[in-house]
DNA sequence: TAGATTGTTAATCGATTAACAATC
DNA sequence: TAGATTGTTAATCGATTAACAATC
């Protein structure tokens, strides 16, 4: 079946509506509607459909979406009906608290390795995970085959790091680094900014 | 001057821009184009010179841009030619580590109280900053005239603490829980969505 | 059946880019 | 002057929205 180009800015809301739609199944709902997941998610009845038609058809004429049957082809199509396996490159104040965070997991991101390049943290551990020395890093990479980095070096070393894990195979770098990642486009990037976020908003204060 | 409407998603930009000047100056640049712009945002230029056409002429035909001067400029547009106080609600091991990150003071974000509804919280302090008890937020607020929140409460109370921070009279608010939070336009919103990412990216993998 | 809501088309809206005169 | 690069216009591209036939 050769899927039909869909926009990044489509992928990057499924995860929203996946989210919306777990929180309607918390609350006993069985069944929902364009109309009521665009009140909860601040955009129109419209786009939500559009967007859902570039997978296919998963509504009913007159009820709407089963919430249950949606969420899992959501999942599917995001591919996260499966656990992923990542790693940690850079264990400082954020690295740890980003080690220690329960979000990954609990929806399926598995946290397998952490890497650093401080003497005094290499052999370390994280509740069971230890601390490697970062040049181990290529080859954990390899052989695991792992895909997804999450990056949290500081802003001098990232692109360097970066370079490194896409050299290493690396697919998918979730970027806690404040800088511009320049990699190929077969490498995803998804960049934390909180700072440009405050930036952002001061202009309209 | 009636300032032209700005989309919100150049306003984004700004930011990015700012800190690639930033990072120009310290490799002892003077002066950059919308070319060398580009080429480390993996923008391009055209983009650039338009983005800053909303806001005036920044630069020298045949010369390019000098980057002190408009990183001045940028810094002046958003606003953030001086300090932001901010302030913390929900000190959990997120909250905890937002709390320690230097970044927000480095960047003139300063962090000048802390919020919690813990019991064992309240009364204990995350550097000379005390932890106070959340039912406290909307009096030190208005007292201290505080527009900007960074908001790290659990998932399910996000909105309700949200609800609060309006009437308060918080206008921008950089959320860390996983909700897309409803408030009034004239309240900015910037969510933090690590998980989102990650699994927006899981798609081309 | 009547009411509701989908999936899709076409129109609209908005953002990006190419091109170039102006000019340093 | 010649080369470089801006600021801006107009064209293009892409995303959102309105509208509605289909149908549950």
């Amino acid at each position: 079946m050769p899927q039909k180009f869909v926009p990044a800015i489509v992928i990057a809301r499924l995860p929203l509506y996946l989210r919306t739609l777990g929180f309607l199944a918390r609350e006993d709902k069985r069944v929902t509607s364009s109309q009521e997941l665009a009140e909860r998610l601040g955009l129109t009845p419209a786009q939500i459909r559009k967007d859902l038609s570039y997978f296919g058809e998963f509504g009913k004429q007159g009820t709407g979406y089963d919430i249950a049957f949606l969420e899992k082809q959501l999942r599917q199509i995001l591919k996260i009906d499966r656990v992923w396996e990542v790693f940690l490159v850079g264990v400082g104040d954020l690295g740890r608290a980003l080690a220690h965070y329960r979000g990954f997991q609990e929806n399926g991101f598995r946290l397998i390795a952490l890497f650093d390049n401080a003497p005094s943290k290499i052999g370390t551990s994280i509740g069971a995970i230890a601390i490697q020395d970062v040049k181990e890093m290529p080859r954990v990479v390899r052989e695991k085959k792992l895909q997804i980095a999450i990056l949290a070096v500081p802003a001098d070393a990232a692109q360097s790091v970066a370079d490194e894990l896409v050299r290493a195979g690396v697919r998918a770098i979730l970027n806690y680094a404040p800088v511009t990642l320049n990699v190929p486009p077969k490498v995803k990037v998804y960049s934390i900014e909180p700072v440009a976020g405050l930036q952002g908003m001061t202009y309209y204060l």
